[in-house]
DNA sequence: CGCGGACTTGAGCGAATTCAAGGACCGTGG
DNA sequence: CCACGGTCCTTGAATTCGCTCAAGTCCGCG
C-alpha cells in the first residue's frame, strides 16, 4: 500500500520509538522517570500528543479535569485570576513539566495555560494514570515526588514574594531559569526569554517597568547582558549572591559596582540546591 | 491484674476506639476520608500518636523524612529559612491538617515546623502508607486530593503575596481562619489567634506593625473586634469583600466608613469557594 | 515608511517599612 | 500584695522601594 507522499512525512520523522516516552529526550525528567523499558511501555499506552499553538490555551479556569500535561515542546504560563479580574502567573513550564496537578482535589483546572510558544503536550488521562500506578508502584512513588517538588517551588515562591527585594527576586528568576535549562541540556549562560516584561513583573510581583529597571541595573553591574529577549549571565557567582541578598549591586554617580562579601559559602548553597526543580525560582 | 491509679488515668480517657481514626473526630477532614471501618482500621495499624509540647519542634529543616504528620490536636507553623537567616512563615497547621509533604521528593524536611501550643500528632510513616496505597487505592486517591489542596493553598499565597494591599491580606487571613474553624465545627466568627502579630506579619509579607495598624483599622471600620489574640468578626460580608479588592475601607477625619458597592456577588463568589482548604487563605 | 506592540526611562507619589517611644499584660519573686 | 522584667503589642514620624503616570525609543511587519 502505498502513501502518498505529503502524509508520509511525519510518519518518517516519527518513527515508532520516537513517538513514545522511550524515545524522548525527557524522559529522565518527566513522568517516566526511573520506569525500565516495558513498564514505559504501559505508560505510552495511555498518553497521546496534542500540538497547541502560541497563545492559545492548553485549558482555561473551570474547565473539567481529565488530564494531566507534560510539556513536550515549547513553554507554557499558568496564571489564576481573582474576582475582580487581577491575574496572577503562578510558573512558566518547559520540556518536561507536568501541568494541572492543582485540579486533582476539585476535577476543575484553577489556572489558564497558555503556551508561549508554538508547543506540544503529552495528554495524560488522569484515571488511568491513578488506575497504573497501582500496578507500578516506581510510577507511583515518582509521581508523588513530583507532586512535592511543586509544593517546594511553590513554597520558594512565596519565600520570593514574601522577603525579597526587586533586584533579589529577578536574579532568584534568571537562575532558575538557567537551572532548567541547564538540566535538560541546554546551556545555563545563555537562553531566551518567551515571555514579556509583563509576565516576568507579574510572576514577580512587580511591574514592568520595575523589570525594565532591574534589567538596566543588572547590565550596568556587568552580571548579564540581554538584547530584547536574549539572555547571557556574564557573573554567575555574583548572581546568586545577589538573590541570596549577601551582595548588592551599588549605584554611585560615576561606576556601579559589586560590594564583593566574603563569603564564597553563598554560591555553595544555592548550586547545591537540587537542580530538578519544576517550574518556580531557586 | 490492677494497674496503678496514676498510669490508668489516660487509659481510660483513651478508649480502644479513641485511640484510632474511626473515634477521631478529625476523620471527615483528615487522611483517612472516605475510608470504610475496614479500611480505616487498615491504616490505623501504621499511626501511632505523639504528643508536642508548645513551641517545640515537630521536625527541623534537613531532618530525614520518614513520616507524614497529621496534626490532632494543637497549632502549628511551618517555615523555611533562607541563607541570610530569613525566615518565612508558610503556613499555620491546625487539627486534620497534614503536614511534611514538601519533604516526600528529597527525603529532607524543607521547613521547621513549631507548635504553637501543646499539641498531639499522628505519626505516618511513610514508606508503609505508600505500601497501603496499592491496597487501598480510595486512600491513594484522597492522599492525592490532598497533596493537590497543598498546591491550591500555596498558590492562593502567592496570589495574596503578588498582588494585594496589606488591609486585603490581612482581611483574607482572617477568612480563612474562619472557613477553617467552621469546617472543624467551631464558630466562624469567634476564634483565637495562635499565633502572634509578628507571625502574622511575617506570613503575609509584612511587619507587625502593619499588623497592628489594619487591626486598628478593621476595628475603627467596625469589620472586627480583638482584644489580645481574641477575635470577633463582625461584618463577614464586608471582610469578604475587602479581601476581594471590592471594598475599601475610607479612613476620613471625622469617621471611617465602608464603601458599600453594588456587586453582591463578591460574597457569593468567595463563600463559593471549597471550604476545605488546608494552610492557606482564601 | 508608518503603525503597533514591547520596552525603556524619568519624575513624582504613595503604601508599607524602619526607627523610636511607650503601653499592656503576665509570671515571678520579694 | 505590688514591684519588676520580659514579651508582645501599639502608635507616630520619617524614610524608602517600587508604583503610577507620562513620554519616548526600538523593532518587526505590512
Amino acid at each position: 500500500m502505498k502513501i502518498p507522499l505529503q502524509l508520509s512525512f511525519p510518519l518518517v520523522i516519527e518513527s515508532s520509538a520516537l513517538r513514545h516516552c522511550s524515545g524522548c529526550s525527557m524522559r529522565q525528567i518527566c513522568l517516566p522517570a526511573g520506569l525500565n523499558q516495558h513498564d514505559m511501555r504501559r505508560l505510552d499506552q495511555i498518553i497521546v500528543r496534542k500540538k497547541i499553538a502560541k497563545d492559545s490555551y492548553l485549558y482555561r479556569i473551570g474547565d473539567k479535569f481529565t488530564a494531566l500535561y507534560a510539556v513536550r515542546i515549547g513553554h507554557f504560563k499558568t496564571y489564576q485570576e481573582n474576582f475582580i479580574g487581577n491575574r496572577q502567573i503562578n510558573g512558566f513550564q518547559m520540556s518536561g513539566d507536568l501541568l494541572g496537578m492543582d485540579a486533582i482535589s476539585n476535577l476543575l483546572h484553577q489556572c489558564d495555560a497558555v503556551a508561549l510558544d508554538d508547543s506540544e503536550v503529552c495528554v495524560i488521562p488522569y484515571s488511568r494514570l491513578e488506575a497504573l500506578f497501582t500496578e507500578l508502584p516506581i510510577l507511583m512513588r515518582h509521581f508523588h515526588r513530583i507532586m512535592s517538588q511543586e509544593i517546594i517551588g511553590e513554597q520558594n515562591m512565596i519565600m520570593i514574594l514574601g522577603n525579597m527585594y526587586a533586584e533579589q527576586r529577578f536574579a532568584a528568576f534568571l537562575i532558575n531559569l538557567s537551572r532548567r535549562y541547564a538540566t535538560r541540556g541546554y546551556s545555563p549562560i545563555r537562553f531566551q526569554l518567551r515571555m514579556t516584561r509583563e509576565d516576568i513583573g507579574n510572576y514577580l510581583g512587580l511591574t514592568m517597568e520595575s523589570i525594565s529597571r532591574m534589567i538596566a541595573k543588572l547590565r550596568k553591574g556587568r552580571l548579564i547582558e540581554i538584547v530584547q529577549r536574549d539572555v547571557e549571565i556574564l557573573d554567575l557567582t555574583a548572581l546568586n549572591k545577589l538573590a541570596a541578598g549577601i551582595d548588592i549591586i551599588e549605584t554611585s554617580p560615576i561606576s556601579i559596582c559589586i560590594k564583593s562579601a566574603a563569603t564564597e559559602a553563598a554560591d555553595n548553597y544555592l548550586l547545591s540546591q537540587p537542580v530538578q526543580q519544576q517550574h518556580h525560582l531557586i
